[in-house]
DNA sequence: TGCGACACTGTAATCGATTACATGGATAAC
DNA sequence: GTTATCCATGTAATCGATTACAGTGTCGCA
């Protein structure tokens, strides 16, 4: 192992000339960082990130905690995280937590350990909200896609309030008056958003709604798939269907195909 | 901070018993243990990460290089690695190449600097073959996805040769004879094994091959709308298109389909 | 020539753990 | 009763860096 130590045998001063020089060269004689850098080379030496990091306290690096890694919505925005974060010499560290609770707080409690820095939630829950509250005071975060209602946590989001809105005016501007629900997660604050949003709007045209048309709890196109058929069975059938992400929607698509009816024709 | 000094004082040990108590808790006895767990637990410890892999010399970490994240392929792959190694104790650093041998390097240097103990490559070059291929020696790695000739770094591969073959012999029990081929990468292995496979089944067929009938050098969906507009200008049209990824396959069926052509009555 | 200021470098403490080695007490064997 | 053995714990060195503080040398000015 070459160690700064060595370096700073090879290059016959101390290892804090040698720190200095690497950290900070414009305190340092231009020749003794010339002895110095040329040592480094003939070592072939580089700095252990993890003691500089113990000295320091800080790991340079983020945790984000994803649901599912194989939606390339959530994807496309850790293609984002991952750039601003090299930009920035931070490390992402990858979270995927399937959803489940306790993972969220295996992950989390890296932060606490000093393996990360922070986090940036993509999911919908929030960590440690069943056992350890106090705790996550003490984690700096970030939520992306998720208000957390009570916390004052910096967040990132969407009107969901107005997009609930928009989305059902469009679909009453074609004249529609019978619609579907596929939800994904009934809990999450964005669903109550985007569902109030729409409901709001079909209040205003006195359009009624029964609960029978609202169905699905998970965020996978099988969800999709079970949400047509029973929203199809119902007597008054929708001639509209909300989907609340692009999983259920291409399942509830597939569906729809199947029973040989068309978009946007028969179903918008 | 609440550090393991701390935490011997508030127990009564000294920090070599609290170090002992969480590592290796057989060697300490069950009242010294409730001692310092209780200890544990009223100072809300959590060992620092940083400073026991300093001096054991071992990150737990692992980074996965990824020319693109957004491609679903890929995060299926990341989907195993991340859950193996979270089961073992490791974490995943995510490293988004973006293709760029400049950026593979980078991460690969993470391993050099104790940043990380290994890595796993996803992306088809081979990192510090252009300027350190030395140091490349000494990272641990394994390489899925791709076989790097002439070197022995355990990998993970299909035998694309064989499915070359596969492919091939499927088109032409289908009455096949003009071919199309649209490639990402021709200067990977992958291709040269599969395009070899392909070949292969041609010539034992008596089927000729015109260089203007292979296109294509990235593996975007752009490629194959580009790709099949200059396939489909050929004099000879092919009957049957080889793409050599999902991507490049959608941008194609995409093209196909606007030309007005079906899949796959017009063109396989 | 002498003294203070300043610039550079070295010494050694420090970060928070792990662990080789030392120590002390209990138990067993004779 | 004495000695050997072993187990649990403490002491202190160590990992590889960073950095406060000390020391040395050079330069300018009177």
């Amino acid at each position: 192992m070459t160690n700064i130590k060595k370096v700073s045998e090879l290059a016959g001063v101390s290892t804090a000339t040698v720190s200095r020089t690497l950290k900070n060269p414009s305190v340092v004689t231009e020749k003794t960082r010339e002895k110095v850098m040329e040592a480094v080379q003939l070592a072939g030496y580089r700095p252990n990130w993890l003691a500089s990091s113990v000295k320091t306290g800080r790991s340079n690096s983020i945790v984000v905690l994803v649901p599912n890694l194989v939606n390339p919505f959530f994807m496309r925005i850790i293609e984002g995280i991952e750039q601003a974060a090299q930009e920035q010499g931070y490390s992402v560290l990858l979270g995927d937590t399937q959803g489940k609770g306790m993972r969220e707080n295996e992950y989390a409690s890296m932060v606490l350990s000093n393996r990360a820095d922070g986090l940036i939630q993509l999911d919908h829950s929030f960590p440690f909200s069943d056992n350890d509250a106090s705790l996550a005071d003490s984690i700096p975060m970030v939520s992306v896609c998720e208000r957390i209602p009570e916390k004052s946590y910096p967040h990132i989001e969407l009107d969901n309030y107005a997009a609930g809105r928009a989305v059902m005016n469009h679909l009453v501007s074609y004249g529609h008056k019978h619609f579907g629900f596929i939800a994904g997660q009934r809990s999450s604050q964005i669903f109550r958003d985007r569902f109030a949003g729409m409901k709001s709007v079909m209040d205003e045209e006195g359009l009624s709604f029964d609960e029978s048309m609202l169905t699905g709890e998970r965020y996978q196109i099988d969800t999709g798939i079970e949400g047509v058929r029973t929203l199809l069975q119902n007597p008054i059938r929708p001639t509209a269907i909300c989907c609340f992400n692009d999983d259920i929607a291409l399942g509830a698509m597939h569906e729809i195909h199947r029973q040989g009816l068309k978009i946007p024709d028969d179903i918008s």
